[in-house]
DNA sequence: ACTGGGACCTGCCAGC
DNA sequence: TGCTGGCAGGTCCCAG
């Protein structure tokens, strides 16, 4: 489920329920998830207000008045609960404000991760030490992936799957920005053209920009109790539409390169 | 250094 | 109904 759309849509449901509010109980209910949870994860967080939230990639920053940021990734499968009506297995990690709600951090597959860092340490924390510019700033431009491809051979589909390239992008709006841009998933990279390289860069925002509205507009339904964080709508051209027709008539095409499917228009999206 | 392939873990769904 | 195989939106590690 997440990619940068869907992290950006679940910090934004998660303000109004944290914001400005002291966490008064915190608990984890396993040791890890891919990996370990600080030893003082609840020490640390337990008694401390929340004083901002953000995002970076597919990353969720919940900062603290003690100077802390806690970083979550929700993996695959990652969501958070807002006040859950019970607790299922996969609620891994538990929070409740001094305004009685409760957020229960669930991820069935566990590839999520969690991890608490000082604040100022945040820029060296390791996954963001390589990561690329973020896909809707200035510093994502056709120039800069012009550079960042250059000499690449491999398809550009695997080179905007790379956090390093340009961090935030997934399987799903990586299909979506390629077929918008009219590029085969598999055309090397490095010999993009800088003209094409401006649509697809375009594409990219556009995808985003969209989804995240999309997600935005149904943040009012996460208001509900056990609500879950993190669906978007389905409005997608080619992911997941293997067989049915693209906008041009061609059947859409699914290829699966190592394990992983890629969508795609034959006619639309030349090499 | 770059590239491609597989591992990690669980749930769901189509097909038999 | 019950089993099996295939599939899933992300990283990380390894071998060539």
């Amino acid at each position: 489920m997440p990619e940068l759309p869907e992290v950006e849509t679940t910090v934004r449901g998660l303000v109004p329920v944290l914001e400005g509010h002291r966490l008064v109980q915190v608990e984890a209910r396993r040791a890890d998830l891919r990996r370990a949870f600080p030893p003082d994860l609840r020490q640390r967080l337990t008694g401390a207000r929340v004083t901002s939230l953000g995002r970076r990639a597919k990353y969720g920053l919940i900062a603290t008045d003690r100077g802390d940021t806690l970083i979550f990734h929700l993996g695959m499968s990652g969501k958070w609960r807002i006040d859950p009506d019970a607790l299922g297995a996969h609620d891994h990690f538990l929070l409740e404000t001094d305004e009685g709600r409760r957020l229960a951090l669930n991820d069935a597959r566990r590839f999520g991760s969690l991890d608490l860092v000082r604040s100022d340490e945040v820029p060296a924390y390791e996954p963001f030490v390589k990561m690329g510019p973020e896909p809707l700033s200035d510093a994502f431009s056709a120039p800069y992936l012009l550079g960042a491809l250059d000499g690449r051979s491999a398809p550009i589909k695997a080179m905007l799957l790379d956090q390093r390239i340009v961090a935030g992008l997934g399987n799903i709006y990586v299909c979506e920005a390629l077929h918008m841009a009219g590029i085969a998933p598999t055309r090397a990279a490095g010999r993009i053209s800088l003209m094409r390289l401006e649509r697809l860069v375009e594409a990219v925002k556009i995808v985003l920009a969209a989804a995240i509205e999309a997600g935005g507009s149904t943040l009012r339904d996460y208001a509900r109790p056990d609500g879950e964080l993190g669906y978007f709508s389905k409005q997608w051209r080619v992911y997941g539409r293997e067989g049915e027709a693209c906008a041009c008539g061609t059947a859409i095409r699914r290829r699966v390169d190592s394990g992983r499917s890629t969508f795609f228009c034959p006619r639309c999206q030349r090499s």
